[in-house]
DNA sequence: CAGAACTTTCAGTAAATATTGAAAGATATT
DNA sequence: AATATCTTTCAATATTTACTGAAAGTTCTG
Protein backbone atom coordinates (compact mmCIF):
# COMPACT_ATOMS: atom_id res chain seq x y z
CA UNK A 1 0.00 0.00 0.00
CA UNK A 2 1.92 3.10 -0.97
CA UNK A 3 0.65 6.20 0.91
CA UNK A 4 -0.79 9.01 -0.30
CA UNK A 5 1.44 12.17 0.07
CA UNK A 6 -1.24 13.54 2.81
CA UNK A 7 -1.01 10.60 4.46
CA UNK A 8 2.61 10.65 4.91
CA UNK A 9 2.15 14.17 5.63
CA UNK A 10 -0.21 13.56 8.28
CA UNK A 11 1.79 10.70 9.88
CA UNK A 12 5.17 12.62 9.66
CA UNK A 13 2.90 15.41 11.86
CA UNK A 14 1.29 13.34 14.35
CA UNK A 15 4.53 11.88 15.00
CA UNK A 16 6.46 14.84 15.64
CA UNK A 17 3.10 16.04 18.00
CA UNK A 18 3.33 12.96 20.28
CA UNK A 19 7.36 13.18 20.45
CA UNK A 20 6.56 17.38 21.90
CA UNK A 21 4.53 15.61 24.43
CA UNK A 22 7.13 13.17 25.68
CA UNK A 23 5.36 10.12 23.13
CA UNK A 24 8.13 8.52 21.32
CA UNK A 25 7.89 9.68 17.74
CA UNK A 26 7.79 6.23 16.30
CA UNK A 27 4.62 5.08 18.85
CA UNK A 28 3.07 8.47 17.52
CA UNK A 29 3.73 7.67 13.70
CA UNK A 30 2.46 3.92 14.11
CA UNK A 31 -0.61 5.13 16.21
CA UNK A 32 -1.14 7.76 12.94
CA UNK A 33 -0.25 4.99 10.18
CA UNK A 34 -3.13 2.95 11.49
CA UNK A 35 -5.53 5.45 11.98
CA UNK A 36 -5.05 6.33 8.53
CA UNK A 37 -5.41 2.94 7.30
CA UNK A 38 -8.60 1.50 6.45
CA UNK A 39 -7.26 -1.82 6.82
CA UNK A 40 -5.47 -3.96 10.10
CA UNK A 41 -1.67 -4.18 8.88
CA UNK A 42 0.72 -6.54 10.24
CA UNK A 43 4.74 -5.89 11.65
CA UNK A 44 6.03 -6.06 8.35
CA UNK A 45 4.15 -3.74 6.65
CA UNK A 46 4.53 -1.22 9.29
CA UNK A 47 7.73 -1.47 9.35
CA UNK A 48 7.87 -1.44 5.86
CA UNK A 49 6.00 1.62 5.75
CA UNK A 50 7.98 3.23 8.12
CA UNK A 51 11.23 2.12 7.51
CA UNK A 52 11.76 0.57 10.77
CA UNK A 53 13.40 -2.14 12.56
CA UNK A 54 11.46 -4.90 13.86
CA UNK A 55 12.15 -4.71 17.22
CA UNK A 56 11.60 -1.13 17.18
CA UNK A 57 8.33 -1.70 15.69
CA UNK A 58 7.37 -4.65 17.79
CA UNK A 59 8.09 -2.23 20.92
CA UNK A 60 5.98 0.46 19.88
CA UNK A 61 2.96 -1.56 18.92
CA UNK A 62 2.95 -3.24 22.11
CA UNK A 63 3.20 -0.08 23.80
CA UNK A 64 0.27 1.24 21.56
CA UNK A 65 -1.70 -2.07 22.74
CA UNK A 66 -1.08 -1.49 26.53
CA UNK A 67 -2.10 2.44 26.11
CA UNK A 68 -5.52 0.83 24.06
CA UNK A 69 -5.14 2.88 21.17
CA UNK A 70 -4.45 -0.25 19.13
CA UNK A 71 -5.89 -3.83 19.09
CA UNK A 72 -4.64 -7.18 17.56
CA UNK A 73 -6.94 -8.47 14.95
CA UNK A 74 -6.88 -12.06 13.35
CA UNK A 75 -7.29 -12.38 9.42
CA UNK A 76 -8.86 -15.83 8.93
CA UNK A 77 -6.01 -17.84 7.04
CA UNK A 78 -3.20 -15.80 7.97
CA UNK A 79 -1.10 -17.09 10.72
CA UNK A 80 0.48 -13.56 11.63
CA UNK A 81 -0.92 -10.84 13.71
CA UNK A 82 -2.06 -7.66 11.91
CA UNK A 83 -3.02 -4.73 13.65
CA UNK A 84 -5.62 -1.76 13.85
CA UNK A 85 -6.12 1.68 15.97
CA UNK A 86 -9.11 2.80 16.72
CA UNK A 87 -10.87 5.68 14.48
CA UNK A 88 -13.22 7.78 16.65
CA UNK A 89 -10.91 10.67 17.76
CA UNK A 90 -13.27 11.18 20.78
CA UNK A 91 -12.56 7.82 21.65
CA UNK A 92 -8.87 8.11 21.47
CA UNK A 93 -8.55 11.42 23.02
CA UNK A 94 -10.55 10.09 26.34
CA UNK A 95 -8.28 6.79 25.60
CA UNK A 96 -5.05 9.15 26.22
CA UNK A 97 -6.63 11.30 28.92
CA UNK A 98 -7.41 7.78 30.89
CA UNK A 99 -3.97 6.77 30.70
CA UNK A 100 -2.31 10.03 31.56
CA UNK A 101 -4.07 10.36 34.08
CA UNK A 102 -3.49 6.84 35.66
CA UNK A 103 0.21 7.21 34.80
CA UNK A 104 0.88 10.56 35.95
CA UNK A 105 -1.95 12.86 38.05
CA UNK A 106 -2.66 9.49 40.27
CA UNK A 107 1.30 9.73 41.25
CA UNK A 108 1.27 13.13 41.55
CA UNK A 109 -1.38 13.22 44.51
CA UNK A 110 0.58 10.18 45.95
CA UNK A 111 3.97 11.97 46.45
CA UNK A 112 1.61 15.29 47.70
CA UNK A 113 0.12 13.38 49.81
CA UNK A 114 3.42 11.94 51.04
CA UNK A 115 4.81 15.51 51.07
CA UNK A 116 2.64 16.61 52.96
CA UNK A 117 3.01 14.29 55.80
CA UNK A 118 6.63 14.80 55.71
CA UNK A 119 6.42 18.77 55.93
CA UNK A 120 6.86 20.20 59.27
CA UNK A 121 4.93 23.17 58.92
CA UNK A 122 7.96 25.51 59.45
CA UNK A 123 7.25 27.66 56.05
CA UNK A 124 3.46 28.13 55.19
CA UNK A 125 3.94 29.09 52.38
CA UNK A 126 5.32 25.79 51.04
CA UNK A 127 2.51 24.46 52.91
CA UNK A 128 -0.08 26.52 51.04
CA UNK A 129 1.46 25.36 47.98
CA UNK A 130 0.87 21.68 48.68
CA UNK A 131 -2.38 21.83 49.91
CA UNK A 132 -3.33 24.21 46.43
CA UNK A 133 -1.60 21.63 44.29
CA UNK A 134 -3.29 18.96 46.41
CA UNK A 135 -6.46 20.96 45.96
CA UNK A 136 -5.91 21.50 41.86
CA UNK A 137 -4.96 17.80 41.25
CA UNK A 138 -7.81 15.96 42.46
CA UNK A 139 -10.11 18.30 40.55
CA UNK A 140 -8.70 18.01 37.44
CA UNK A 141 -8.50 13.76 38.01
CA UNK A 142 -12.16 14.28 38.89
CA UNK A 143 -13.00 15.97 35.75
CA UNK A 144 -10.42 13.19 34.17
CA UNK A 145 -12.64 10.78 35.65
CA UNK A 146 -15.89 12.23 34.58
CA UNK A 147 -14.71 12.61 30.95
CA UNK A 148 -13.41 9.30 30.94
CA UNK A 149 -16.46 7.39 31.75
CA UNK A 150 -18.95 10.39 29.63
CA UNK A 151 -20.27 8.90 26.81
CA UNK A 152 -18.78 10.02 23.39
CA UNK A 153 -20.27 13.30 23.47
CA UNK A 154 -22.12 14.00 26.40
CA UNK A 155 -18.65 15.34 28.22
CA UNK A 156 -17.60 18.04 25.50
CA UNK A 157 -21.51 19.16 25.15
CA UNK A 158 -21.84 19.95 28.55
CA UNK A 159 -18.15 21.85 28.24
CA UNK A 160 -19.54 23.77 25.68
CA UNK A 161 -22.82 24.57 27.32
CA UNK A 162 -20.16 25.32 30.57
CA UNK A 163 -18.58 27.93 28.21
CA UNK A 164 -21.23 29.65 25.87
CA UNK B 1 18.62 28.97 51.81
CA UNK B 2 18.80 25.07 52.24
CA UNK B 3 15.87 23.99 51.04
CA UNK B 4 14.38 21.27 53.42
CA UNK B 5 13.95 17.40 52.25
CA UNK B 6 10.28 18.08 51.54
CA UNK B 7 10.58 21.20 48.76
CA UNK B 8 13.69 19.14 47.03
CA UNK B 9 12.01 16.46 46.42
CA UNK B 10 9.01 18.52 45.50
CA UNK B 11 11.77 20.43 43.01
CA UNK B 12 12.86 16.68 41.63
CA UNK B 13 9.15 15.44 41.52
CA UNK B 14 7.86 18.56 39.16
CA UNK B 15 10.97 18.19 37.07
CA UNK B 16 9.90 14.37 36.31
CA UNK B 17 6.51 15.53 35.50
CA UNK B 18 7.54 18.11 33.53
CA UNK B 19 10.37 15.92 31.35
CA UNK B 20 7.20 12.88 31.01
CA UNK B 21 5.14 15.96 29.33
CA UNK B 22 8.32 17.22 26.88
CA UNK B 23 9.23 19.89 28.55
CA UNK B 24 13.14 20.09 30.00
CA UNK B 25 13.65 18.58 33.44
CA UNK B 26 15.50 21.75 34.54
CA UNK B 27 12.80 23.74 33.39
CA UNK B 28 10.52 22.46 35.24
CA UNK B 29 13.24 22.02 38.54
CA UNK B 30 13.77 25.87 38.10
CA UNK B 31 9.95 26.32 38.25
CA UNK B 32 9.64 23.99 41.30
CA UNK B 33 12.36 25.98 43.03
CA UNK B 34 11.08 29.63 42.61
CA UNK B 35 7.33 28.43 43.14
CA UNK B 36 8.33 26.99 46.89
CA UNK B 37 10.76 29.90 47.63
CA UNK B 38 9.34 32.55 49.28
CA UNK B 39 11.21 35.52 47.73
CA UNK B 40 12.45 36.32 44.46
CA UNK B 41 16.44 34.54 43.54
CA UNK B 42 19.35 35.51 41.77
CA UNK B 43 20.83 33.12 38.83
CA UNK B 44 23.27 32.66 40.96
CA UNK B 45 21.31 31.36 43.97
CA UNK B 46 19.53 29.00 41.48
CA UNK B 47 22.57 27.39 40.07
CA UNK B 48 23.23 27.16 43.74
CA UNK B 49 20.35 25.24 44.79
CA UNK B 50 20.05 22.60 41.67
CA UNK B 51 23.64 22.49 40.85
CA UNK B 52 23.31 23.54 37.29
CA UNK B 53 25.95 25.80 35.25
CA UNK B 54 25.31 29.32 34.12
CA UNK B 55 23.91 29.06 30.73
CA UNK B 56 22.05 26.16 31.68
CA UNK B 57 20.17 28.51 34.48
CA UNK B 58 19.78 31.52 31.92
CA UNK B 59 18.78 29.54 29.65
CA UNK B 60 16.10 28.15 31.45
CA UNK B 61 15.23 30.92 32.89
CA UNK B 62 14.03 32.76 29.61
CA UNK B 63 12.15 29.74 28.83
CA UNK B 64 10.33 30.19 31.75
CA UNK B 65 9.85 34.01 31.38
CA UNK B 66 8.87 32.89 27.82
CA UNK B 67 6.11 30.97 28.81
CA UNK B 68 4.74 33.79 31.25
CA UNK B 69 5.63 31.31 34.29
CA UNK B 70 8.57 33.30 35.48
CA UNK B 71 8.91 37.16 35.81
CA UNK B 72 11.93 39.59 36.60
CA UNK B 73 12.23 41.19 39.50
CA UNK B 74 14.16 44.60 40.46
CA UNK B 75 15.64 44.42 43.58
CA UNK B 76 16.73 47.90 45.51
CA UNK B 77 20.29 48.35 45.74
CA UNK B 78 20.94 45.19 43.59
CA UNK B 79 22.07 45.15 40.36
CA UNK B 80 21.63 41.86 39.36
CA UNK B 81 18.30 40.15 38.55
CA UNK B 82 16.24 38.46 40.88
CA UNK B 83 13.49 36.05 40.12
CA UNK B 84 10.63 35.08 40.62
CA UNK B 85 7.33 32.24 39.87
CA UNK B 86 3.53 33.33 39.96
CA UNK B 87 2.36 31.23 42.76
CA UNK B 88 -1.45 30.59 42.01
CA UNK B 89 -1.95 27.16 40.96
CA UNK B 90 -4.98 27.99 38.92
CA UNK B 91 -2.93 30.98 36.82
CA UNK B 92 0.16 28.64 36.00
CA UNK B 93 -2.35 26.43 34.95
CA UNK B 94 -4.06 28.47 33.13
CA UNK B 95 -0.64 29.77 31.56
CA UNK B 96 0.68 26.31 30.85
CA UNK B 97 -2.49 25.47 28.83
CA UNK B 98 -2.51 29.38 26.45
CA UNK B 99 0.85 28.62 25.87
CA UNK B 100 0.50 24.81 24.77
CA UNK B 101 -2.50 25.66 22.36
CA UNK B 102 -0.82 28.45 20.97
CA UNK B 103 2.35 26.44 20.69
CA UNK B 104 0.91 23.07 19.75
CA UNK B 105 -2.84 22.64 18.79
CA UNK B 106 -2.86 25.99 16.25
CA UNK B 107 0.15 24.84 14.09
CA UNK B 108 -2.15 21.59 14.09
CA UNK B 109 -5.47 23.39 13.04
CA UNK B 110 -2.84 25.06 10.01
CA UNK B 111 -1.48 21.66 9.08
CA UNK B 112 -4.93 19.81 8.57
CA UNK B 113 -6.64 22.88 6.57
CA UNK B 114 -3.16 22.50 4.50
CA UNK B 115 -4.06 18.29 4.02
CA UNK B 116 -7.72 18.81 3.73
CA UNK B 117 -6.68 20.92 0.53
CA UNK B 118 -3.93 18.08 -0.72
CA UNK B 119 -5.79 15.30 -0.23
CA UNK B 120 -7.60 14.09 -3.46
CA UNK B 121 -11.00 12.44 -2.06
CA UNK B 122 -9.44 8.92 -3.71
CA UNK B 123 -9.64 7.84 0.26
CA UNK B 124 -13.11 8.78 1.97
CA UNK B 125 -11.74 6.80 4.99
CA UNK B 126 -8.75 9.64 5.28
CA UNK B 127 -11.30 12.29 4.56
CA UNK B 128 -13.41 11.67 7.12
CA UNK B 129 -10.72 11.31 9.59
CA UNK B 130 -9.11 14.53 8.88
CA UNK B 131 -12.46 15.97 9.03
CA UNK B 132 -13.32 14.74 12.71
CA UNK B 133 -9.82 15.81 13.72
CA UNK B 134 -9.92 19.36 12.41
CA UNK B 135 -13.63 19.29 14.14
CA UNK B 136 -12.25 17.83 17.57
CA UNK B 137 -8.98 20.07 17.22
CA UNK B 138 -11.60 23.19 17.11
CA UNK B 139 -13.39 22.34 20.09
CA UNK B 140 -10.75 21.99 22.11
CA UNK B 141 -8.92 24.99 20.84
CA UNK B 142 -12.26 26.88 22.06
CA UNK B 143 -12.21 25.09 25.28
CA UNK B 144 -8.68 26.05 25.93
CA UNK B 145 -9.32 29.83 24.80
CA UNK B 146 -12.52 30.00 27.15
CA UNK B 147 -10.24 28.80 30.36
CA UNK B 148 -8.04 31.17 28.81
CA UNK B 149 -10.13 34.07 29.58
CA UNK B 150 -11.48 32.85 32.42
CA UNK B 151 -10.89 34.51 35.77
CA UNK B 152 -9.93 32.18 38.52
CA UNK B 153 -12.90 31.91 40.87
CA UNK B 154 -15.05 31.98 38.31
CA UNK B 155 -13.71 28.63 36.08
CA UNK B 156 -13.27 26.83 39.51
CA UNK B 157 -16.94 27.23 40.34
CA UNK B 158 -18.63 26.19 37.04
CA UNK B 159 -16.05 23.51 36.61
CA UNK B 160 -17.34 22.24 40.49
CA UNK B 161 -20.97 22.92 39.56
CA UNK B 162 -20.30 20.46 36.63
CA UNK B 163 -19.86 18.21 39.00
CA UNK B 164 -22.31 18.08 41.04
C1' DC C 1 8.52 -33.66 17.45
C1' DA C 2 11.24 -31.42 13.69
C1' DG C 3 11.08 -27.59 11.20
C1' DA C 4 8.92 -23.37 9.66
C1' DA C 5 6.66 -19.03 10.74
C1' DC C 6 6.32 -15.69 13.53
C1' DT C 7 7.29 -12.67 17.98
C1' DT C 8 10.09 -10.92 21.67
C1' DT C 9 14.21 -9.53 23.90
C1' DC C 10 18.27 -6.99 24.60
C1' DA C 11 23.23 -5.65 24.20
C1' DG C 12 25.38 -2.56 21.27
C1' DT C 13 25.01 1.57 18.65
C1' DA C 14 23.09 5.69 16.85
C1' DA C 15 20.60 9.83 17.27
C1' DA C 16 18.52 13.43 19.77
C1' DT C 17 18.64 16.46 23.61
C1' DA C 18 20.50 18.84 27.36
C1' DT C 19 24.53 20.87 29.73
C1' DT C 20 28.84 23.03 30.38
C1' DG C 21 32.05 26.70 30.57
C1' DA C 22 34.58 30.00 28.53
C1' DA C 23 34.35 33.92 25.59
C1' DA C 24 31.76 37.74 23.85
C1' DG C 25 28.22 41.15 24.79
C1' DA C 26 25.90 44.31 27.65
C1' DT C 27 25.37 47.70 31.16
C1' DA C 28 26.57 50.09 35.02
C1' DT C 29 30.16 52.46 38.02
C1' DT C 30 34.17 55.38 39.18
C1' DA D 1 36.84 55.51 28.95
C1' DA D 2 38.59 51.99 31.68
C1' DT D 3 37.03 48.61 34.78
C1' DA D 4 33.79 45.83 37.18
C1' DT D 5 29.47 43.40 37.27
C1' DC D 6 26.31 40.88 35.23
C1' DT D 7 23.99 38.37 31.04
C1' DT D 8 23.97 35.86 26.81
C1' DT D 9 25.70 32.86 23.36
C1' DC D 10 27.45 28.74 21.43
C1' DA D 11 30.81 25.04 20.15
C1' DA D 12 32.23 21.10 22.51
C1' DT D 13 30.75 17.42 25.39
C1' DA D 14 27.92 14.59 28.19
C1' DT D 15 23.63 12.41 29.01
C1' DT D 16 19.44 10.49 27.82
C1' DT D 17 16.54 8.24 24.83
C1' DA D 18 15.48 5.56 20.80
C1' DC D 19 16.70 2.03 17.34
C1' DT D 20 18.84 -1.91 15.28
C1' DG D 21 19.51 -6.61 14.19
C1' DA D 22 20.65 -10.91 15.46
C1' DA D 23 19.66 -14.48 18.69
C1' DA D 24 16.44 -16.63 21.71
C1' DG D 25 11.74 -17.65 22.50
C1' DT D 26 7.20 -19.09 21.14
C1' DT D 27 3.56 -21.20 18.54
C1' DC D 28 1.94 -23.48 14.73
C1' DT D 29 1.95 -27.22 11.06
C1' DG D 30 2.69 -31.52 8.76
Amino acid sequence: MQSSEAKKEFIQVWGSLGSSWGINRTMSSIHALLMSSSKAMSTEEIMEALQISRGNANMNIRALIDWGLVKKRFVPGERKEFFEAGKDIWEIARQIAAERKKRELTPVLQVIDDLKAKEDQSDPHFTKLLNEMQEFTTTLTAVMEKFERSDRNWFFKRLMKLFS
